[in-house]
DNA sequence: ATATTGACAAGATATTAATAATTGTCAATT
DNA sequence: AATTGACAATTATTAATATCTTGTCAATAT
């Protein structure tokens, strides 16, 4: 039963997953992914109470994945700027590239979605956690919440002006780099 | 007649930026702007060829004027981080507080306006100018261009996290401060 | 019983055609 | 020589209509 009803939902939200990320909140209809997860569309409102349910459970499911592979790589690199700067290309990239081959999906980066809102808030949690000892050790007055908050929105307005994902990693990189010469206490 | 014409011409733009500012571009019309400036709508086009050129003017003198303002506040201002906390601070303030005031004046900071990108051009101009020697002196291997590019825009994904004009200020003073304590050679 | 769905009302969104407003131009007027 | 009224072309707005979508539930199937 309860193994049965886990799997139902993994599977519609492994379908919506394919279908927002191609053609982005608006233009995806519960009736879409249904079909695409072979259910009717009341079976899947038996799963979800609404559209938006199924949207947030989206975004956190990639969310969630990218932050197991974030940890995972980062885990083996050593040095704050090496982890800080694989996890910035990766996280910052991805959004870049899918929206670049779906322009449709630039829904699932709409900060006025809760869960999408949700989702700069967990990377910005990470990029403290990563620098907050060195912060503290360093002795910078700056919290590392608001340092990681500058780092995730500077990030976000870079966007505007890359051209493509390839330029958007060399300026990711000069803005962790720029971080985190500010907080090596000259070492 | 130069004379005249130049007065006219000026007349106008001061008009335009009025109505502008207020309504942003889609919803002044070149009536709007004419009515204003006390003449006929063909009269202000013999001063300009088209909307977009008034559009342009308008925000070429903003621009202008804005410049103008902060080199003269920085010129009585010491040291690198003084002086670019004071132009980021009040450059980057001025839009958030007039979109703020006029929400349809958004417009005048849509980059996909040639004349807007200019802006921007021109602001990482005036910081690439500021941290140039610094970043040399400290031998740094990113261009002066590219830290600015990343701080300008840096600066404009802030936006979109900061609540109004103060915090808007405090996550710039960050930025600023990240990037002059990363060319700060550890003096 | 339980799981599933067809069918529905309410609301949102797209379509269309008709209307109005705006732009840029130029011959006519001052 | 400077200015404008009036025009064609384009673009935006409106209103009426049709279509789609959402979320629900009684009816059906298992």
């Amino acid at each position: 039963m309860a193994r049965s009803s886990i799997s139902k939902e993994a599977l519609a939200v492994e379908a919506a997953t394919e279908v927002f990320s191609r053609y982005g909140h608006a233009r995806t209809t519960m009736g879409d992914v249904a079909a695409k997860a072979g259910m009717s569309r009341p079976a899947l409102y038996l799963l979800f109470p609404d559209k938006d349910a199924v949207f947030a459970a989206v975004i956190q499911r990639m969310d969630e994945q990218k932050h197991r592979e974030i940890r995972a790589a980062i885990a083996r690199l050593d040095g704050l700027h090496a982890k800080l700067l694989h996890a910035c290309k990766s996280w910052g990239s991805h959004g870049f590239d899918l929206i670049e081959a779906h322009p449709d999906s630039a829904d699932l980066f709409d900060l006025r979605f809760p869960a999408v809102r949700k989702v700069y808030d967990n990377f910005q949690c990470l990029v403290a956690d990563l620098i907050r000892d060195q912060v503290k050790a360093a002795g910078i007055a700056i919290e590392p919440e608001v340092l990681a908050r500058c780092l995730v929105f500077g990030m976000r307005g870079l966007r505007e002006t890359a051209r493509n994902g390839k330029e958007m990693r060399r300026l990711i990189a000069v803005q962790v780099t720029m971080l985190v010469r500010s907080i090596d206490d000259g070492s």
